[in-house]
DNA sequence: TAAACAATTAAACGATTATTTAATTATTTA
DNA sequence: TAAATAATTAAATAATCGTTTAATTGTTTA
């Protein structure tokens, strides 16, 4: 049987084939989800930095220049998506990027587009690193 | 002159120097506003279609269960961002990925991402793929 | 135990966003 | 030219989101 359902128009294109092989909802949600932890500038800085070190928040929002609760926020927001682990240190809480594979492809991503520093077409060269 | 700003608290990790590097607030505005982009659910599968085809806002409309103004709406989203192209066809209107550096760069982690259907653990073998 | 420091939580606010319904514009064809 | 089809636009609604201020919780130290 042929799972393929005939679109209104047939322009000789892929899209029919491709709308039956469409992956589910749940994997777009997942992915989307995922993407939208890093669509805020703010999250993405905090990722940048937590790829390559562990600090306490006092240290995050000085490095940002923001204040504790926006900090903690973003924060509580990755480590509930599972992005960051924390630990207590003393007064402080100390975070840092998880080691699952989710955080793995977000520290890839991030990394391939900040290797450059983005300045003229801040696309094409961080397409080639990928 | 070192650039460094000592940090509140140090604890003897990178942070200090990664403050001191951090890219500038325009480039990670950029990178939020691409992954903003691929952050909804429905521009991710419209994306998805599109990197692998051309079609009218009909067929997308069908291939996605979606009312031609909510599509419509996304399209031109991702048109204004660049990520689109359009020519008309008669009474249709074509979309495809355009070819810019940024679309590419979509292009390529949508690739990566959708590789592997996604199921069990669906970041990890992505991850590899990458 | 009291004071100081670190972080989180709560409430409030403004801003943005995705979808729906209805109306409108553009193009083709009968 | 009138009707039909395709797509966009407009207005309205509901929902989400990021930041701020203020209050609260947790931990250490004087």
């Amino acid at each position: 049987m042929d799972e393929r359902r005939t679109l209104p128009h047939d322009h000789g294109t892929e899209m029919g084939r491709l709308a039956a092989s469409l992956p589910d909802e749940v994997t777009f949600l997942k992915m989307s989800d995922t993407f939208q932890l890093i669509s805020d500038s703010t999250r993405l800085k905090i990722l940048w930095l937590l790829c390559h070190s562990e600090d306490c928040v006092t240290n995050i929002g000085a490095a940002l220049e923001m204040s504790p609760p926006a900090v903690s926020h973003h924060l509580r927001i990755l480590k509930q998506a599972g992005l960051l682990t924390s630990r207590r240190q003393g007064k402080e809480m100390h975070y840092t990027l998880s080691k699952t594979g989710q955080a793995k492809l977000v520290h890839r991503i991030i990394d391939a587009t900040f290797e450059l520093n983005c300045t003229e077409d801040c696309y094409h060269p961080i397409f080639e690193k990928l």
